[in-house]
DNA sequence: TTATCGCTATTCATATTTGCATACCCTTTG
DNA sequence: CAAAGGGTATGCAAATATGAATAGCGATAA
């Protein structure tokens, strides 16, 4: 009785979430035809298949769904130990990974990592640059940082300071179309939205006024390249003060009260006493204060 | 990051269990060298060693100590995913264990067994005789004979009907010993007793007498080698009153009223549909009662 | 003290597993 | 309708992991 095998459970479990040989293979980290031949073995040993194959891909079959909720379970103890296992390193050398949006990583990260591993220079850091919640679960990132508070309980958080918002424009293309002074001669202008993101509209909503991704002519959801718009006149842009003004932007004031960003370091329960992770964690509280 | 190899754990979970890599990897049936680098592997990759080496076998460090709990419960869940696969099977081939105490197995088994190999000549029936209740959890075995009531929750369990019990010895025992007629008599004679098994000394306590297995003169927990002595003229037997009349022993009537032995099959929940499993417990209800 | 026993680590030839290349199938798209 | 793009299964050479044998180590026992 050699079924014991959990590997195989792990196989089954990525084949059944990915949907299709190939993308599994490519999550494992082993090749198509390696995953084909064990997922055979598999079925063979069972005596019974586990998918039903078709040319699109692979799909449970009943009694394979009846398998998916216990294998789960398996994951989520796989992962956790993982979690508990680089919890307790306490070396400084080795990889941490980092996640945060375009923004941040564009325009605060590149000074203040590069001092990071000047400091610490046995850690390697991978820095995942998204813009949704990187899931600290399943260890997509070690440390994130976001700019809204956690809603998992598992989740061990830093508040940091506020950052301002504000609406900006260039002085060329306040010249040219000249400058709002309220909220009516605002929207009249050619502000920067989001393309798919929803948090532009959600923020609107939240300061009681109606707002659709929709209305706006340019669009993106690349935060980076709404900045680099409103520098080369492109438009009105709603975005960090600091690094607004920094980039010769001028504030608009139309009696708009913006609410401020909050900055939150987040990293999970149970990684956080590991040193690197603290490490990196301190560091980028207190440099990013410095800011 | 490739420490999530579901194996590894498995690996890690069967040496700090055993408490050594050879008895380990006999478990897993791997070699020894193999369990061997692939520790030394999955520590390397964790960045610290999960035991501490001795000739004598690995015992946990603290950093392997604090992952061994979150490593059972991964335990627990694969061994449900087995219960669940094999649960589902519905054909009539492969194997299935069963387990049985020395007695059943040796003067009730062999006809039936022979019966139901002809009957389902494609079920390899795998018997594990012991008097130690066997592991249904960890698929020690598929379906055990117990003569107790069941203590877990989560097992399927069918109550066949009790076996008689009484004290019996050999006429050529009783010419040359005398014949006891009330329990003080009776405990004059050659009584054959347990040796380490309290089950004797637990239902004497439970008809209001105190016995110590320490008592009886030939004491054995081999109960069909406790019969044969009987046979052998060796002293009185408490055994089954169908197998003791077979083999022309003489009922004793020494005014003490035994219980009978209740006789239950018992499966585990999660695989009581599973068609070879439900086959052989059918089978076996039906042909004990009428033996 | 010496011999023995049980354990781990290492060497090396081998066998298994792997991945590349590819065949083949079906669906989608131009 | 043809071609492209996704998918799975399979043949085969090469890399990888494996196990038998063995060295080496410390504890236990005689």
């Amino acid at each position: 009785m050699n079924s014991d095998n959990w590997q195989w459970w792990q196989y089954f479990l990525a084949i059944a979430e990915q949907g299709s040989l190939s993308r599994a293979a490519d999550k494992l980290a082993v090749s198509q035809p390696t995953l084909s031949r064990q997922l055979q073995a598999m079925e063979a040993q069972l005596g019974q298949p586990l998918f039903d194959r078709s040319t699109q891909g692979l799909s449970l079959t009943d009694f394979g769904q009846g398998l998916l909720e216990e294998c789960q379970h398996m994951q989520s103890s796989a992962q956790k130990l993982q979690r508990l296992a680089t919890g307790q390193a306490q070396t400084l050398s080795g990889r941490v990974r980092l996640s945060a949006n375009e923004l941040m990583a564009l325009h605060y990260l590149p000074g203040l990592l590069s001092r990071f591993m000047q400091r610490y220079p046995q850690i390697s850091l991978e820095v995942e640059v998204s813009n949704h919640a990187s899931n600290l679960d399943k260890r997509d990132a070690d440390v994130a940082i976001r700019m809204f508070p956690p809603t998992q309980l598992d989740v061990y958080c830093r508040r940091l300071f506020d950052i301002p918002l504000g609406f900006y424009a260039s002085l060329e293309y306040l010249a040219q179309q000249g400058e709002p002074c309220d909220s009516q001669s605002l929207f009249q202008h050619r502000i920067l939205g989001y393309d798919r993101d929803p948090q532009f509209e959600e923020g609107a909503r939240q300061l009681g006024m109606s707002v659709k991704n929709e209305q706006f002519l340019l669009r993106t959801d690349c935060l980076p390249l709404q900045l680099e718009l409103a520098k080369q006149h492109a438009g009105i842009v709603v975005s960090h003060q600091t690094l607004c003004e920094a980039a010769g932007l001028i504030k608009l004031d139309v009696g708009i009260e913006l609410p401020a960003l909050p900055l939150y370091l987040v990293c999970h329960r149970d990684v956080q006493h590991n040193k690197k992770i603290r490490v990196l964690m301190d560091f980028l509280a207190e440099t990013l204060e410095l800011k």
